[in-house]
DNA sequence: TCAAAAGTGTTTGCGATACACCCATGA
DNA sequence: TCATGGGTGTATCGCAAACACTTTTGA
């Protein structure tokens, strides 16, 4: 029925509205991450991603931002990249009661350890790769957003998200290579990045030295641009079934 | 806090949850939107998004297609493509109480004048550039659909979605350019699209005169292909400003 | 002097653009 | 026979892939 006639708060079952955080970072070149280890059953002992219920005050947004700040135990989390992922609402998914949950990825520079913000579950970082069957249904989740990002990068100018405030173009490149999976050709990624208007602009005095060994690289901020047009599209799979 | 405690169904202000559709069609050429015009306060006689409750053995998609149903009248609606959008949580967007809404962008081949299933309120097409302000939050629901559709068209097979199951190529153009709002050169078009492998496939015998005059055009199925790689890029507006 | 990483230059080929042109049908 | 829409061919331009090469640092 389209239209809504009565209001009564209590006349249909309620749902509960959570948010799930699919919290992705770059350690050591490899792509992390952030899971907390479930105390009770339903899942007691398997890791689960970061999330909460959203508060009566609160809108979605509002409320994983919150949930990001508490489980990182970073002071600022106000310029971090959130991006809405997609709504989880199937009734079995949550063995206890009805739980509707907005899934957000959330993407970060550097990967402090978390210092679990006066909580008692540590929430850890773990490689994308080596994560055991998750709790719930958050494998999926964890596969979507996993998914998103890497679209992502294809045509919005995300990937300075994974970076520190200022870069070089090989940690920008590095950022693709990792979520993509795939090598990339260093002259014409460069050239592709510096003819996108507003992706990166340089940081007037800046280089740095990457490996320990090798010519430092200059460095790079974020720009004002968010649409990578045309897109950087990724390198087509060589075992292509038609 | 990511430890769920109490599972206290009351504990917690309760949410509505309900599903909000973007039901989007071509007629005559023109982008068309499925709306209702409300009939009490808030917004009483402001035209709105379809759309209900989340019933409590439904998922939001379950919920959605159900709806599409009942305001099209549409027999079947298993083959329609129902994509979710996004989930709209903004405390105030509801004056009456938290409504916690998935949005979802839908898409019809034809236009067949909603029948409004037994229900009072009548559900009328109405073209998407004539629309007046909408109730909620609606506005931009319908805005935050059509760019994703627009978006979907340059990367996905979703074009198909907007033609019936037998279509002629002009008239799978015509849906580029009524959604962009551009003119798209035929040749290159064609080409494009019959070099992507699964986007189209020929009817064997089949023709059809598109505007009563004219050679009659070779018909075509959707294929089985969903990704467009590589895209189909939009051509870029013209007064560009840096 | 070698290894490693940054940065530049150049060739080549594919694909998209922008056309010109032919075909089939109804008025 | 003309207008209208479908369909084919083709020259050109631009971008991007591929790869060779130089530069600057630490070991």
């Amino acid at each position: 029925m389209f239209v809504v006639r009565g209001y009564d708060k209590y006349a249909h079952e309620p749902f509960a509205v959570t948010v799930d955080l699919a919290v992705l970072t770059l350690r050591g070149g490899g792509l992390h991450v952030l899971l907390v280890e479930r105390g009770q059953e339903p899942y007691a002992g398997r890791w689960a991603l970061p999330g909460g219920f959203v508060l009566p005050d609160e809108s979605a947004e509002t409320a994983a931002r919150r949930e990001l700040a508490e489980e990182t135990g970073l002071k600022d989390v106000s310029g971090l990249h959130l991006e809405q992922l997609r709504t989880y609402s199937e009734p079995g998914r949550d063995p206890r009661m009805r739980v509707v949950s907005v899934a957000f990825a959330a993407l970060l520079p550097d990967a402090p350890e978390p210092t679990g913000g006066g909580d008692a579950a540590q929430a850890r970082w773990l490689p994308y790769d080596a994560v055991e069957p998750l709790a719930f249904d958050h494998d999926r989740i964890l596969a979507d957003a996993h998914d998103r990002v890497g679209a992502d990068l294809e045509s919005t100018c995300l990937a300075t998200a994974f970076c520190p405030p200022e870069f070089t173009l090989g940690e920008l490149q590095q950022v693709y290579e990792t979520v993509w999976g795939t090598g990339l050709d260093r002259p014409n990624f460069r050239r592709k990045v510096l003819a996108t208007p507003g992706f990166v602009e340089p940081v007037p005095g800046g280089a740095r030295l990457t490996g320990g060994r090798g010519k430092p690289a200059a460095l790079y901020r974020a720009g004002a641009a968010t649409a990578l047009r045309p897109p950087l599209l990724r390198p087509p799979r060589e075992g292509r079934s038609a």
